[in-house]
DNA sequence: CTGTTAGCGCCTTCAG
DNA sequence: CTGAAGGCGCTAACAG
């Protein structure tokens, strides 16, 4: 026989009420008081409002880890992205955000800057406190896995490199890219200058593959100038493009952003859009529509792309049965503006 | 004598390893490897490296909920704010992700869209989970309480509105008002148009009341139009102002989307910004310093406001100590562009 | 319908 | 330096 020990007591001072407590004061068991706060089972209805009134007055919440450790349910999504600023990364978090939200579930978010390591860091410290993924991988060559493999939760990518079987939903940059080519070429446009993003961001390959990909079907020759997403870069892209002797048609920025820092290049520089040259963008951010001229862009609408995310991951654990959610790729919209006005319309 | 029961099985086939597992291959006991894996107590070197070799070959990750529970620590940070889309609140959030990160903390993110009653469920449910909170409020009424109070953990809060003793940092949008209309002032300017924001959301309140109160100190006549604060609602505001009989010396958009849809409108309407009003918003976004004429503007440093409610935070808990950092307000900065030049300078 | 009790995975005394 | 065992707060069998 061992002696009684002291009770074990790591617990502060201002420790919480737990549900012994409400047990306590309600004069029932703490499995009475977890049936009748939960709806499980059946409880008698006396002692169901008896014991909510007392855990109420004791202003009693539930311990999420020990019902998680328990239960095994950590009703929370985790989210692992490049970056959270941004017109895109924030409203694709809007999106997971609203559906997330409708179904009662926490959000753990987490960025990576474009790093494997840190994104490795991010999923390994995500292990265990989330039931669902929603991840926008770091950049990693063709052959490379993601480091998405080992997670043991349901998980959906939001790149087009589908990883290891995992469900993907993911922009389609590079249909876009060669809609919006095809669209300047069906306005009678033939030199057509892009500017590309940052290199290795998946977002900026695809959207200027889309571009190579449609000026190669069309036999034209192609003008690629780097770029890095910003207004800055476009701005001095497009002041690049100017100083060459032979200026474009048109000029596709790879972004919005960048297309407004060439419109504002090119209104500095006396070349008026669109009647000197096109000038298309795309993301279709809200100041695309309130430039002057209006830009012309392709929509990317990141809040759905978000929201559809969530309902993949839901559908996919069985959560919720939505047929309408597949994986695949989110179609882009052109959205036509002034700035690119059709060349065999003088009017223009 | 009771009889010995079947062994409770709730777990799944893809059960994840456990320190058990690791104990049992590594020959030792549990306590053994928690303590050698964590750094804890004294371990015979030899057996720690078995132990390292062994959880690393499990591919053994602690259970934070089991953690949690039994060492009262989450390492997770709780963030309750309006929205999380935007400049501003991305930038936030990027700021808020950089200090916890560096520090080991993950988020906990949660928005309430304004609404109070969103605001108590995400503070309900962020309790027990998180170590720290901050938390920018849904409105409330001056006499109300903010809905911060039982909260149990520490807490920084991003509103002027200082909750029940709760430390608060947040941008100095009054301050910034006051001194940008002292400006304007400054150029010679006297008949100010603003173009306030949503009714009720702090910063729009807090802006509005700074313009009144330097219109009053000047003993100039107040003219506010109410706004949105966004493009569409810049430009509409704008409009109505070119509408009326007077036209203003300067018109002082409520931040910076509203005076770029300002700042299409007049050009739209042949008034050449500044020669015929000078234009300032509040924020500078990015594409302020790329509008054509360049937007003067009071710069709001949203990630630094994050990174130090973080530190702020994590000072009050003794996390750290970093006696720079302290609650108050954040100064904004005013940035002078082209879209209001002196008008005692002719030939701007 | 309700109480009893065995864990969930981990950390932490205490004894050896 | 190491092992055994209790307990964190809760849920889920099972017995009554």
């Amino acid at each position: 026989m061992t002696l009684k020990r002291p009770p074990y007591q790591p617990r502060d001072a201002t420790r919480a009420v737990t549900i012994r407590d409400v047990a306590r004061d309600a004069g029932v068991s703490v499995a009475t008081v977890s049936r009748a706060l939960n709806h499980r089972g059946h409880v008698a209805e006396a002692v169901r409002l008896r014991v909510r009134e007392v855990a109420d007055a004791l202003r009693y919440a539930p311990h999420p880890g020990a019902r998680n450790l328990s239960s095994r349910s950590t009703h929370t999504l985790g989210v692992v992205l490049p970056v959270l600023h941004g017109e895109f990364y924030s409203s694709l978090m809007r999106g997971i955000d609203q559906v997330a939200r409708s179904h009662g579930l926490h959000l753990l978010v987490s960025s990576h800057h474009g790093r494997r390591d840190e994104q490795d860091a991010a999923l390994q410290a995500l292990r265990g406190r989330v039931e669902g993924l929603i991840v926008m991988s770091a950049a990693h060559a063709p052959g490379e896995d993601a480091g998405l493999l080992h997670i043991g939760v349901p998980a959906v990518s939001l790149d087009d490199a589908d990883a290891a079987g995992m469900s993907t939903i993911a922009i389609d940059n590079r249909g876009g890219a060669v809609a919006m080519v095809r669209h300047l070429l069906s306005r009678g446009h033939r030199r057509i200058a892009f500017i590309g993003g940052p290199a290795g961001q998946p977002e900026a390959v695809a959207r200027e593959l889309g571009y190579r990909q449609a000026m190669a079907d069309f036999g034209l020759e192609e003008w690629v100038v780097e770029g890095a997403f910003d207004e800055a870069s476009g701005h001095g892209a497009c002041a690049g493009i100017l100083r060459q002797g032979l200026r474009p048609d048109a000029v596709f920025a790879g972004n919005d952003l960048m297309a407004l820092g060439c419109l504002f290049a090119l209104t500095q520089a006396g070349v008026r859009v669109p009647q000197d040259v096109a000038l298309v963008g795309f993301d279709d951010i809200p100041l695309a529509a309130y430039a002057h001229p209006g830009l012309t862009t392709m929509r990317v609408d990141a809040a759905e792309l978000g929201r559809r995310a969530v309902r993949l991951l839901l559908s996919s654990t069985g959560a919720i049965a939505d047929p309408d959610i597949e994986p695949g790729l989110l179609a882009t919209t052109l959205v036509v503006r002034a700035s690119c006005a059709a060349a065999e319309d003088p009017e223009a």
